[in-house]
DNA sequence: ACGATGTAGATGCATTTGCATATATGTAGG
DNA sequence: CCTACATATATGCAAATGCATCTACATCGT
C-alpha cells in the first residue's frame, strides 16, 4: 500500500508538472489505441482498467469533451456504445507516454534491477490471480 | 497498481460490509493508539499515513464529530494541535481490527505463504526506500 | 525589537468519486 | 406475446479530494 501510494503519487505529480492528464486519462487511451480498430466497448474499459462504471462514464464525458474519443451508437445492442479513439486522442497518447515512461523509469527503474522487478512482479502476479 | 487496487477495493469492500468506516479511519486510529499516550500533532500523523495535509484536516473533524478523537490545544507550540484518541475510539479501533485482520487473510494471507510474503515485502521496501 | 520568512493547521471553492437509481434494451420462461 | 429479470450506460445528489490561500504562531537575521 505504501509504495503504490508513493509512487502512483510522484508519477501522477510529474505528469502534471509536465502538464498532462491524469493517469487514468492515459490507461483508457492505451486501451483504445492497443486495440482492434481504436475501439471498445465501455464495459471493455472498465474490465480492463478496473475503473468504476459511473467513473468511467463520466471520464468518457470529459475525454470526449476534450476531443480525445468519440462515442458512437453500436447497431448489434441498442444498449452499448463504442468508445473511438480519435487522432487527438492518439496523439496526446504518445505525448503523455514520454511523460509517463520517463516517471516509471525515475520513480520504479531505477529503484530494482531487472532480476528483481521480475520477482516482483510474479509475487504480486500471483495476489491479483487465484487462490 | 493492479494488485494494490484489486485488494484494496476488496477490503475497503469488507469493511463496508461490516458496517465500518473506511480504512483512512483505522489507519489514523491506528497510529494514535500505539503513539505514546495515544496522541500525535496532525503533522505526524499526515507523515506516517501519506494523507495529504488538507484531506486530514477534514478527516479528523468527521472522526472528532464521531467522537473517536478530540483535538487540544498545544501550549508549547501555540500552531499545533494535539490529536488524542477518546476511549470509543480505541474501542472502534479494536473492533475494525477484528474485520481488518480478517480481510487481510482473505486477500492477502490466502494468497501466499510465508516465504513469498517476505520475498515481497522486501522487494516493496526497496521500492520505498532508497535509490 | 522588528521585519522577513517558515511552519502548523484550517477553509472556500472546484473537481472527482461513490451511491443509488434511472433509462433503455436484451433475454428467458410461461 | 407478455411478464420478469438481466445487462449496458447515464445521471442526480451527497461525500470526499485537490488546490490555493488564509490565519496564527515561530524563528532567524539584523
Amino acid at each position: 500500500m505504501r509504495a503504490q501510494r508513493l509512487i502512483l503519487a510522484a508519477i501522477e505529480q510529474d505528469l502534471k508538472a509536465a502538464g498532462m492528464p491524469p493517469l487514468a486519462w492515459y490507461d483508457v487511451l492505451w486501451e483504445l489505441v492497443r486495440a482492434h480498430e481504436g475501439r471498445l466497448r465501455p464495459y471493455e474499459i472498465e474490465e480492463r482498467t478496473l475503473l468504476a462504471q459511473h467513473n468511467l462514464s463520466r471520464l468518457l464525458d470529459r475525454m470526449e469533451e476534450a476531443g480525445l474519443v468519440r462515442r458512437e451508437i453500436l447497431p448489434e445492442d441498442g444498449r452499448g456504445r463504442w468508445v473511438l479513439v480519435t487522432g487527438e486522442g492518439r496523439a496526446t497518447q504518445a505525448r503523455i507516454w514520454t511523460v509517463y515512461a520517463a516517471a516509471i523509469e525515475r520513480h520504479l527503474g531505477a529503484k530494482v534491477d531487472d532480476a528483481a522487478a521480475a520477482i516482483l512482479a510474479d509475487g504480486l502476479e500471483r495476489l491479483t490471480h487465484g487462490a
